[in-house]
DNA sequence: TCTATATAAGAAAACGTTTTCAATATTTTG
DNA sequence: CAAAATATTGAAAACGTTTTCTTATATAGA
């Protein structure tokens, strides 16, 4: 369609061997020449099809990331901080969004495959993922589940020992009903945070109550629909840790709705800031949700896989402390 | 590398051609043939190479967007309603941040030319932007800015009425000394602002003063330190007006830190509403960024325009009104 | 039965690159 | 100055597809 390397040859009076040498900074060619190229290259605005580039190379300089949805915070920061480490490496980013669907999952990665992408950025549903994502066998690093962390590169939150420590801090403070609300329970991130919550209450010669795990989607809507069932119930817990910013905002929107107050009704942590934390009363008491150095770790993992690709599997555990806010009363026993 | 539609040709003992044929649902293939051909790519678990189909057919499948920052809310909010309108058709998207430079922005539209893409969302920063864009004479769908609306399809709100709204609605209140504070000055949504803000106070018979109109960058620290500015002069305005919801995020963290009463000592509106305006004391008046909007009518007009390339140029003017909250104060004359 | 027409299948060119290989021109060496 | 080494160039194959053009086979018409 545009200006070809063959147009440029001939413009400049060449064979294509040489005006792809020149493109490509490659000894052996003549001074005079690679003016006459160049010349011929600017004049006729020449740019290289990567199509036709990748095809011939094995390399799209394009990097795939599949996760649940582009549009989420936490998924939009740890995408963002990854950018920043790649674009300057040259690579730019396909994007998809699988809603946390297992079938679209595949689908996309399917479409990644098909693209040809150099590298994959993923923060994986399916646990079976690797046995279609073999066929590839280009680089991949997965975020926030660590099911894949013996075959790929991982970055992730030790959500068993935050959920541990929000758990205890709460016990700690009194609490015995003590709610949580999460994501889709299939989720690896779901499963380490139910361990945690459990060791908590086992440490503590606590019991805990199953109707306490409350699983759905990590979406406002979620998050207000569960915490009114929660404050509707008879036993009401006397604290609530929520499963993500997003959550959290729902719940806080239902707190307003309700008119429940926080922490003298009910104590609140979540896991994950707001974005506008500042400004809200009361301060919220959370774990970081690290998107940033998710990102960015993400991003090096990649990069350095990808030149050397025979690496150790890697795998990065964060650590995400406990930040006090106002959100939690302490009950006298 | 992966399996290609040779190894599948050998596979089912036929031509490459008559592979491509089934793979394409051509007619005129036997279908014992068929049969054969299907069970040998189930088998190999083929997957058609995107980069040669994009070689030969001239469509890849993948649109670009070049945008100021994807980690920008309202850039997301219109992303990914976009995303919703062209996955469906198969499209994927190949996103890239310009940080609203325009040496970057040309590299960014270099570079998806050169990966082919079948069309371009962008929010154009630079003026000039069609000389380089011409070359590739695919479908562009713009938004936010309306400097290219001559040539490519757009959508945009009218910033200039939504401007004049907003300084009329506080001019109407008795407010004369109205400062506003926006992004890059260069950016047509600007001038439009500009125009609107110079309008209202024509309209009302009251003269603009130069040193209220700040620009900067889209960003919370601008906010910050711009509203800080305003708010230290000796003749402090009595009102603001924020560009985008972003820098009034960062006005919102500047007022609480320096113990300011809205609307008691100063007025504010914002364009964009903040994601949890509803916790937030006091509601902030403002006018919406229809993100939704945006992105679902930049979608649709692409996919138009991708079926039906010689369609004449659209340009879609959303309007949007002030919605009212309690960050305006009456001034008694 | 012989020719005309459909139908089915393959061979090969093309898309825009890179790269190997062979050919030529230039330089160095003895 | 001849031979050997080196530097420069171009022709052509390859990457994985699609598609045009043949060709072979089957069906129909006379």
């Amino acid at each position: 369609m545009g200006v070809t390397i063959k147009d440029v040859a001939k413009e400049a009076g060449v064979s294509v061997a040489t005006v792809s040498r020149v493109v490509n900074g490659m000894p052996n060619v003549n001074e005079e020449m690679k003016a006459q190229v160049e010349k011929a290259i600017a004049r006729l605005g020449y740019k290289p099809n990567q199509l036709a580039k990748g095809l011939k190379n094995n390399v799209t300089n394009t990097i795939g990331v599949v996760v649940t949805d582009i549009s989420d915070p936490f998924i939009i920061g740890v995408t963002r901080a990854a950018e920043k480490i790649l674009r300057p490496e040259g690579y730019s980013l396909l994007m998809a969004s699988t809603d946390n669907d297992e079938k679209k999952e595949r689908e996309c990665i399917d479409m990644m495959d098909s693209k040809c992408v150099d590298g994959l950025i993923i923060s994986p549903v399916s646990n079976d993922i690797a046995t279609f994502l073999k066929a590839g066998m280009y680089p991949v690093a997965a975020f926030d589940r660590n099911t894949l962390s013996h075959i790929y590169d991982t970055v992730y939150v030790d959500k068993e020992k935050a959920m541990f420590s929000a758990v205890d801090y709460l016990l700690k403070r009194g609490h015995t009903n003590i709610a949580m609300i999460s994501g889709e329970k299939k989720l690896s991130t779901n499963f380490d945070r139910y361990n945690g919550y459990l060791r908590a209450f086992f440490e503590n010669d606590q019991v805990a109550r199953k109707e306490n795990l409350l699983f759905g989607t990590f979406s406002r809507a979620y998050g207000m629909k569960a915490f009114k069932q929660l404050v509707t119930r008879k036993e009401a817990p006397t604290a609530v840790i929520s499963g993500s910013a997003t959550l959290t905002e729902g719940i806080l929107i239902q707190v307003r709705k309700m008119g429940v107050r926080i922490p003298e009704d009910i104590s609140l942590i979540s896991f994950g800031a707001l974005s506008l934390q500042d400004l809200i009363e009361p301060q919220i008491t959370h774990s970081k949700e690290m998107q940033e150095e998710i990102g960015t770790h993400i991003g090096e993992m990649l990069l350095s896989r990808l030149r050397t690709p025979n690496l150790p599997v890697r795998l990065k555990v964060l650590e995400s402390n406990i930040i006090e806010g106002d959100s939690v009363k302490t009950i006298n026993l």
